[in-house]
DNA sequence: AGTACCACCTGACGGC
DNA sequence: TGCCGTCAGGTGGTAC
């Protein structure tokens, strides 16, 4: 489930193993992979040119191809890795570079998109998506939540509100701020409105760190005990699951009451 | 404004 | 053994 934490580090990635490398061929896999692009267009305009920079904002990920811009979503299973030689087995987009490695992008379930794009700025406006977290103040957080009358949780996952949180994040910043996820985002206290922010950050960014180091998640964190019945790390109580804004959604019924 | 529900897709898993 | 239903999750569209 790749959410803005592995996003980053997918950017980082790509970054890492194709900035400065020339496009000698792009084979597309699989067709279904692509947004508005069709798959003779995507060849020609990334052939020969070279990726010089990286973007991330929210979930999504972009890479300057000179004239234009390559668009990467996850949506659930999609993964990047850099090989020599045997691509993995759900490839769907392979860049071929000039020095005989590949860059494929690979999605067993096929919910990301593969897509070509003016510019990241054009893109963030035209989808309407939301501020980025981590490049967000308070006060502006506060503006957000201002008169939102719809559960908090559906208003961390978002993506016109706030880019970048998905379910198991937006349970997790719940989670460790002791918040029923479905309390009414304009009924937040000014203090929790603030918790949600720092707690937000400081989530996201940990993450970053320790995954780049290859580490797990931290023992106290919700996310390896999404089932019902675990115990509560923080304060012994029971997990439990339930439905809010569509998703499944794990909270401790003890101190998130 | 906010949410419910479906579709997209495929592998894992439990039940029989 | 193997079939079937269910679930997982991001997004986008439609309906209310």
């Amino acid at each position: 489930m790749p959410e803005l934490p592995e996003v980053e580090l997918f950017s980082r990635y790509f970054a890492q193993h194709a900035l400065g490398q020339r496009v000698a061929r792009v084979r597309v896999l699989d067709e279904r992979i692509l947004g508005e692009v069709r798959k003779a267009a995507f060849a020609r305009a990334l052939t020969g040119s070279e990726f010089s920079g990286v973007r991330r904002h929210g979930k999504h990920l972009f890479a300057d191809a000179g004239r234009t811009w390559l668009h990467l979503h996850f949506g659930m299973t999609g993964d990047l890795a850099y090989y020599a030689d045997t691509p993995p087995r759900f490839a769907r987009v392979i860049v071929d570079f000039d020095n005989g490695w590949h860059l494929v992008y690979e999605d067993m379930r096929l919910f990301g998109v593969v897509d070509l794009t003016p510019d990241p700025q054009t893109y963030i406006v035209d989808h309407h998506l939301g501020p980025d977290p981590l490049e967000l103040t308070l006060p502006k957080f506060r503006q957000l939540v201002a008169g939102r009358r719809g559960a908090v949780k559906a208003l961390l996952m978002s993506q016109d509100i706030l880019a970048g949180i998905g379910n198991l994040y937006a349970d997790e910043i719940l989670y460790q701020t002791s918040i029923d996820p479905r309390r009414p985002a304009d009924r937040l206290s000014e203090a929790e409105v603030k918790a949600v922010f720092t707690v937000m950050r400081r989530i996201l960014n940990n993450v970053i760190d320790r995954k780049s180091r290859g580490e797990d998640y931290p023992a106290r964190y919700l996310i390896p005990r999404r089932e019902e019945g675990e115990r509560c790390p923080r304060c012994g109580g029971s997990i439990r699951r339930t439905v809010v804004f569509g998703r499944t959604t794990y909270y401790c019924g003890k101190h998130q009451g």
